[in-house]
DNA sequence: ACCCAGGGTCATA
DNA sequence: TATGACCATGGG
């Protein structure tokens, strides 16, 4: 017998606590890391975040004024330089051109999801990453560890597309963005201190096991 | 020395 | 629509 969804939350929460998430103090911060972060170590990432505060470049006009090659060098931690230095540039024009944040905060919540996903260099984890941790908006994070762990727990087949997924877990839980904003949370710390970290894990592994989850 | 990270785009079939 | 190549640094 496995643990359903918000089981899963409950134990989760129990054993890692309250995670207070995004890592960022402004929501352009947040959108900044949700883009740099793409398939990368949170860790590259800060780096990479320094050197924009370092150089005050931190702003989306800023960012927009730079030398491709200038802001590249700025990203070059966080990898794929110069992908996400043209990834960043087209986001901020995209900002800008949109009035800034408070014009994006007038969207709805499903209409902002879809202006993002229109911007080159966001998919639908980095859009969902904005319109959760920046814009406090209730849409459930996918990402590979929720992937993993919940095809490993027996609960979905892992495959399914990543709308789907979403709807599965915005269904079951029916849950506001602060629930939303700290399960996907818990999900990535777990999956970093545990899943990988400690291969043995049994959240993941051998579900019943695991002294994270599975131990009451 | 190898593996992979809090993905996304683009070309090809 | 469904795969695969590609992007690149840094920590384990």
């Amino acid at each position: 017998m496995s643990y359903s969804i918000k089981q899963v939350y409950q134990r989760l929460h129990k054993h890692h606590g309250a995670q207070d998430w995004w890592p960022g103090d402004t929501p352009f911060e947040i959108m900044v890391g949700a883009i740099l972060t793409q398939n990368t170590a949170w860790s590259n990432v800060e780096k990479a975040i320094t050197n924009l505060k370092a150089s005050d470049c931190l702003d989306a006009a800023a960012i927009v004024a730079l030398q491709h090659d200038e802001l590249a060098q700025m990203l070059r931690p966080s990898g794929y330089f110069n992908i996400k230095s043209k990834r960043l540039q087209a986001f901020c024009e995209w900002l800008l051109a949109q009035g800034g944040e408070q014009s994006v905060a007038e969207y709805e919540t499903e209409a902002m999801r879809q202006a993002l996903l229109q911007v080159y260099g966001v998919g639908p984890e980095t859009a969902d990453d904005i319109v959760l941790y920046a814009f406090h908006r209730p849409v459930f994070v996918i990402d590979a560890y929720t992937r993993r762990i919940f095809s490993r727990l027996g609960i979905i087949s892992g495959d399914e597309s990543y709308e789907a997924l979403r709807g599965l877990f915005e269904a079951t839980l029916k849950g506001k963005a602060a629930l939303y904003n700290e399960y996907h949370a818990l999900i990535v710390i777990h999956g970093k201190e545990v899943c990988r970290v400690k291969p043995q894990c049994h959240v993941c592994a051998l579900k019943d096991k695991c002294s994270y989850i599975s131990k009451p």
